[in-house]
DNA sequence: CGGATGCATGTTTACGTATTCACGGCGAAG
DNA sequence: CTTCGCCGTGAATACGTAAACATGCATCCG
């Protein structure tokens, strides 16, 4: 390994003056520069990570922990947080957690291997979070947050959002609507619901307890949810979906039975996912910017990392309702 | 911050014998040992990862690039390789590089920020990879490969897989045959091209020129090429994709024109993402056993990592062709 | 003309861990 | 009863970098 002394000795100066140049600021003759920045290029030199981070206690890495990489939206979120971490000139390291073990990224925390951590889907308060919280370790909740806590959060007005999708089935006439749920320990699955069901009991369109159906944000279990629904004897004319990985697997559930959308059910979701504007689904869905939050959350990550001390900050991001083929505007049956 | 330095003065010992303790080997006894770790307990220990990394120049982490993460199949692939390197008790960085900016990645092992790196995307021998295999780095290329080059290799038969979507067109009758390019810059694309070229000239079915159409794996090129495929006065009755994204790109471009899949052509796709299987699409495809390709790439890299004098090996993975209704077995038009 | 100021650079140290070397005590063998 | 060896532990060191502190020389001002 070419390290900091090497180049020195190439260059005929102390460590001292490699480390300075490295740093860029620090006060050194251009002529000075000039020899030592050819010795490291010709010696092959590349500093060495580990003391690095030993000496700044800097790992130059962010942790993001994800619950399940393989639905889509996560893979939208993840390239907008690597676009922005690679601008930020800082590495990402990843956690694909099923479940809470949200643990391994904790850990990683505490050891300094991670500067700070995402968290895009945290679900409750574990004791392991609450005892980063308190040693004030860098932490930013993006996409899914948690009430009552001290932490910075981006997030989208899912409230709002499930009052959209509301409002829009209600307008279009639905009486008989079904509601696909997602897992109940998530902030998002909880907050879209409490939006849809309160504007539908402001409207005086009440969900029908027969016409919701648990579910954990899988293709598969919506799926089979949707054929559940389909095969009442008197099935709903519009579904809304926790989120759009389970609209997609509600579709499918339809299409496997012969149950045409929009003509015999429509469906909404939520995300806009890139799949949810492909041909086969169209689906109507509330759209978060994704992008945007993502990004937000990168910045603020980094600036609580800079300065421990700031206070916590929550941002809202607003949705929007994107109207597509799986709720065309036919007559409903 | 704790060390071990203020955990050895609680347990009144030495920072050599914490030190023993945590590498669980080293002979202390019993008592000692019991001392030690409830000293650690009690002080809320957590051994600092640079000074370890410096100490052992191992960083316990392992780069992982991917070209396109929005792209399905690397989800899934990422998904098998977590799981794998969890299971290893290692981190894992990601580079979702777009172009050949595989130098993050290149950079980072130099520095001893990873401790290998796994390729899923590689394209052309570019400078620094070249450097960093002479430098007998740990590498490994999973996915697509390179040939003429003494590094860990793990693959699929693409050009087998080629041949069976070739062999299994030809057999139900098509004539007119198009193809969905994937970008020539990768071994995957290439191969399965070539296979599937192969056997057409063999069958005495050759591609037409006209119904080829060049691709970059991306949805919405594939979909605008099926359109000017199925625009044509002759459009093809059956069309190969280099990719699955590629196929459902094709099968979103019939849908828009009011062309049906497969009753008007046949779509065939390649890799058998989840989405492949879903009612939707339901998408006739090559399946290449990701998980298990995953898993054996992981495994390797980690006996490199161990010990870089080991000869470079390849793994072919059997590819394996998998019908859907994209190719129903009705009539072909 | 002398002392002070500032700049470029060298010397030294600290970061936290793993490991080598050193040491004391105790048991076994002669 | 002596000696040798082993076992448990402590002391010391090295890993590579960044930065605080030190030094020497030139310049400037009184």
């Amino acid at each position: 390994m070419v390290t900091s002394q090497d180049v020195a000795r190439l260059a005929g100066v102390s460590q001292a003056t490699v480390s300075r140049v490295l740093q860029g600021s620090a006060r050194v003759s251009p002529e000075t520069r000039e020899r030592v920045l050819s010795a490291m290029k010709q010696a092959g030199y590349h500093p060495n990570a580990a003391a690095r981070a030993m000496r700044t206690r800097r790992a130059g890495t962010i942790g993001v922990v994800v619950a399940d990489i393989t639905n889509p939206f996560y893979p939208q979120l993840l390239e907008a947080v690597s676009d922005e971490l690679g601008r930020a000139g800082q590495r990402m390291t990843l956690w694909n957690a099923t479940g809470p073990s949200e643990a391994g990224a904790l850990e990683a925390i505490r050891e300094g291997a991670v500067d700070g951590l995402l968290f895009t889907t945290v679900t409750e308060m574990s004791k392991p979070l609450e005892e980063a919280l308190q040693r004030n370790e860098p932490v930013v909740l993006l996409h899914r947050g948690l009430d009552h806590i001290g932490c910075d959060q981006v997030t989208a007005d899912n409230v709002a959002g499930g009052r959209l999708a509301a409002r829009y089935l209600v307008r279009a006439g639905h009486e008989r609507i079904g509601f696909l749920r997602g897992p109940q320990s998530a902030s998002t699955a909880l907050h879209r619901e409490r939006g849809f069901r309160e504007t539908l009991d402001e409207l005086g369109h009440s969900l029908a307890p027969e016409l919701v159906r648990p579910g954990d944000f899988s293709h598969d279990t919506a799926r089979a949810a949707m054929r559940e629904l389909l095969d009442r004897p008197q099935p709903p004319s519009a579904v809304f979906c926790a989120n759009d990985l389970t609209a997609l697997g509600a579709v499918d559930g339809a299409i496997s039975l012969g149950v045409r959308v929009p003509e015999d059910v429509w469906v909404v979701g939520y995300d806009d996912i890139a799949m949810a504007a492909w041909e086969a689904y169209g689906l109507t869905t509330v759209r978060q910017p994704i992008t945007d939050m993502a990004r937000m959350a990168v910045r603020m990550l980094i600036e609580r990392i800079e300065d421990r001390t700031l206070p916590a900050r929550r941002r809202e991001f607003p949705a929007e309702l994107v109207i597509r083929r799986s709720t065309a505007h036919t007559p409903a049956s």
